[in-house]
DNA sequence: ACTGACTGACTGACTGGTCGGTCAGTAATT
DNA sequence: AATTACTGACCGACCAGTCAGTCAGTCAGT
């Protein structure tokens, strides 16, 4: 509780809105929007419920501000990584997705997908902000790397964007699930087979021709 | 709003416990637990907050009895298909599927996957009974049909489990999704090749080998 | 058939507690 | 001493839960 610095009081303009923003993520996602007590969020950071009032103007603020710069950075490198490997799409493919659960997915950030699910209809902007720049942004990445592996006929012919939803939404149910009722240990490191078994389904759904050895 | 009988005050004792809960699903499903209103639940069950209290004895006892009676009807009729049907797999489990898809995914029962999701962390037990009563049987289900599968060599070995997953997460996720927020013309139809492509994905994907003419 | 006493389903104003948001004051830093 | 990051007691709006009162429906007595 009082382990680390504990009593005296600090002063630390920089870090307090990332650190208010981390431990607001973690409460929302873990109770909701509307559950979540500021006086805990501000607890869980060091600091009174009136310092959190210095960084944001309300708890919708708050709420937006733990969408929107939770995500942005994630994005920009998958869209680099893909137009740089187009040309073997089953291998870029699976990179993507593996980088999208290990560094979105198993982590924290991982809770936003929960926490739009669960509360986007209460805030339209934020769900619209988050459809368009994450969602949409990841979806389109998904959906062209698809279409260059059709194209180049490594994967049978087929709707982009249905067979988008079939290879991410497992996915993304295993994130939104850890983030739910049954997280267990918290980072459950996936069992072991889990990618392997995966890989091979989606590929192997996608028609993809080298499906034999996956290792 | 007062379209039907209108005005005059109804005794409808049978009546109301269900209206209440139908209600109360729609605006937990739509806004969450903590942000709906009991005045709002009652409104739209055409009475007063005191009578709601009449039949439930608080918010959370709302809460239990929308989740415990809104499911459990289907998975007894699906169990009892399965056990009859075990000699053609792949048409079991399409069968199943579109199923679960019309009698549950597609309509408000569906949403309470989408509670859970979002609130089961609020309430362990609820959460417990849900998992145990509702995902555990029907997961087993799937389990028990993908393992037949393998048995008779029309599906390729693999953990059941991790199949399970593969193949239920995307039907499951688009249920959540229809429930959350980009609804669009409530009860959207599912975009009419969805099916086809599901389908086609997921025998491929499990290595079934009549996969040539879904049709 | 009609009446009117009676029951209990239903109502809605009220209350007590909770929590988002404020601000006068405190103490770390310069 | 001056500045300002930070505190926490406080306020008012809001809402789960209550209860005294109302009225729709029933039926015994005529």
């Amino acid at each position: 509780m009082d382990s680390t610095t504990a009593s005296t009081r600090q002063r630390r303009k920089e870090a307090r809105p990332a650190e208010l923003a981390a431990a607001a993520l973690a409460l929302f996602v873990e109770k909701g929007f509307a559950a979540t007590r500021l006086d805990n969020v501000a607890a869980r950071a060091g600091v009174s419920k009136g310092t959190l009032y210095l960084y944001f103007d309300s708890k919708e603020a708050l709420f937006r501000a733990v969408i929107e710069e939770s995500v942005l950075p994630l994005i920009e490198a998958s869209e680099a990584r893909v137009v740089a490997n187009l040309d073997d799409p089953a291998r870029l493919l699976r990179a993507l997705l593996v980088e999208w659960w290990e560094c979105f997915g198993a982590t924290p950030l991982g809770g936003t997908c929960k926490l739009m699910i669960s509360e986007g209809g209460n805030f339209p902007e934020v769900a619209a902000y988050f459809n368009e720049q994450v969602i949409g942004r990841w979806s389109a990445l998904l959906r062209q790397v698809i279409e260059a592996g059709i194209a180049r006929g490594v994967f049978r012919p087929g709707s982009p964007e249905a067979l988008r939803q079939m290879v991410f939404h497992p996915l993304l149910m295993q994130s939104v699930l850890q983030h739910s009722m049954f997280a267990g240990p918290p980072g459950r490191p996936l069992p072991e087979q889990y990618f392997d078994t995966y890989f091979d389904f989606i590929l192997r759904g996608l028609g993809a021709a080298d499906t034999q050895e996956p290792r």
